[in-house]
DNA sequence: ATAGGGTTAG
């Protein structure tokens, strides 16, 4: 074959790498770019490029980094959108040391990063959720900075939402002041993510005022925006308003999604009413739009918290009928549920399900049956279920050492509730408020001096 | 062809 005729053949197999991406089929599609290295054909920049997007995009960041690998061996030279979107699926996997390395990596093959790739990293930083987040964050922005490279608004609404998520509203408001000050215009996701933020912090009336704001300067609330509201309200108990919310959709133009009628259906079961929950979720389902599995989460933990646990099985039941499949929180809920009803041993059982279902239980799980067995008093099966944890990989959490340590004093075994304490400390774990409540009602109460840091002993932080 | 916002469990 002709070098012509190897260069057409090029043409075609990048096609149909570009046919399979747009087609969702990314199996295939990583199957044709190996298929034409194999027989040589040099695929371009613009089928590898969205190939590796699709592969970030469902979570496959070890096939993201075979296929970058291959593009080097294959000399076909990542650009920039190459390194961000690389970049990007380390964010996601919570690689972020190996995102920022990128960065340096991608000078030498002469590419400059951009606003984009350092928006990537602080985001990465900013949904990692660990203490000291935001701290990294605003170390990258002030590297972007130094490089001369603007923060646009984008680089404003990552920072602001991590602030807001971080429940610090006064520093995202900071921000959003300092934004306008540089003529960069807050758009709908600005106000969405404060938003949401003062509601998180149960500030409605601050809310409210930004919902007013957006729309005297022109930036027209969304479906995301009255969501957020709504699940404000309802977390207030303000269900009345938060229902005007839900009427204000349709009235502006907008269609509720099926995050709007879950909010509402949780907010409704959180609120003891039964029975609105389930005239909301028929109106959703009059509306054309089907349950899914968060659905089903709220109305039965809706129900067990309502005692009847036979409701929440009929849902269960309905849930398999209709092919909705029952995911970590559906399982959690009903280990809860069983585990309240001094039944830790049925609870039990739902764990071993949980594995035949291909599902990976979390902290929440041995913790919620920790928790179950601690209150029955059976503290050795306790013990079991935290050594299974540490067998499939979860190590004890804060959580995990609070349940422990109520569920020793509740059988007078201070000293080694003491001791657990200790351990959790040399572990690095920072006690809540939780552990404070117990070392105080049930340690000091009793006339025991914790032989921990003289902090503990003071109130929490 | 690359970056940002909303719902459920301890």
């Amino acid at each position: 074959m002709s070098i012509v005729g190897f260069g057409y053949c090029s043409i075609i197999a990048d096609m149909l790498v570009l046919a399979y991406v747009k087609n969702s089929k990314t199996g295939l599609a990583l199957e044709a770019f190996e298929r034409a290295g194999d027989y040589g054909f040099r695929l371009s920049i613009s089928s590898c490029n969205p190939l590796l997007n699709a592969l970030v995009k469902e979570n496959e960041i070890g096939k993201v980094e075979d296929v970058y690998k291959e593009m080097i061996r294959r000399r076909v030279a990542p650009n920039v959108i190459s390194f961000n979107t690389v970049i990007h699926g380390f964010c996601k996997a919570g690689k972020l040391q190996k995102a920022v390395d990128l960065i340096e990596d991608m000078r030498s093959w002469g590419c400059s990063p951009s606003v984009i790739t350092y928006n990537t990293v602080i985001d990465g930083y900013c949904k990692m959720g660990k203490a000291g987040k935001m701290y990294k964050a605003d170390a990258i922005l002030k590297e972007m900075v130094s490089k001369k490279i603007q923060p646009n608004v984008v680089t404003f609404n990552i920072l602001i939402d991590g602030f807001c998520k971080d429940d610090n509203c006064s520093a995202a408001m900071r921000l959003f002041k300092e934004m306008k000050r540089q003529d960069l215009s807050p758009n709908v996701i600005t106000y969405n993510s404060l938003i949401n933020g003062f509601c998180n912090e149960g500030k409605t009336e601050e809310a409210s005022a930004l919902l007013d704001e957006m729309q005297d300067a022109n930036v027209k609330p969304n479906v995301v925006t009255y969501n957020a509201l709504i699940n404000g309200f309802c977390k207030i108990g303000m269900l009345k308003e938060a229902r005007e919310f839900f009427d204000d959709i349709t009235d502006h133009g907008l269609i509720a999604s099926i995050v709007t009628y879950n909010t509402l259906i949780d907010g409704y079961c959180k609120s003891r009413k039964m029975e609105d929950a389930l005239v909301m979720r028929d109106l959703m389902l009059e509306n054309g739009v089907s349950s899914n599995t968060c659905t089903y989460n709220c109305l039965i933990t809706g129900f067990c918290k309502d005692g009847n646990r036979v409701e929440a099985s009929k849902l269960l039941d309905e849930m398999e009928e209709k092919g909705v499949r029952a995911d970590i929180v559906t399982y959690n809920v009903l280990i809860g549920a069983l585990c309240r009803d001094s039944e830790s041993r049925k609870a039990l059982r739902l764990l071993d399900e949980m594995f035949e279902m291909g599902l990976k239980p979390s902290h929440v799980t041995y913790n919620t049956l920790m928790d179950g067995f601690c209150r029955e008093g059976n503290l050795k099966a306790a013990s079991n279920v935290r050594m299974r944890m540490e067998r499939e990989g979860r190590r004890a959490n804060v959580v995990t050492y609070n349940v422990l340590i109520k569920g020793l004093c509740g059988k007078g075994k201070l000293q080694e509730a003491n001791k657990l304490l200790n351990e959790m400390l040399e572990k690095g774990l920072i006690p809540n408020r939780v552990t404070y409540d117990i070392v105080r009602d049930e340690m000091m109460d009793k006339g025991f001096i914790p032989d921990i840091d003289g902090h503990l002993c003071n109130s929490p932080p």
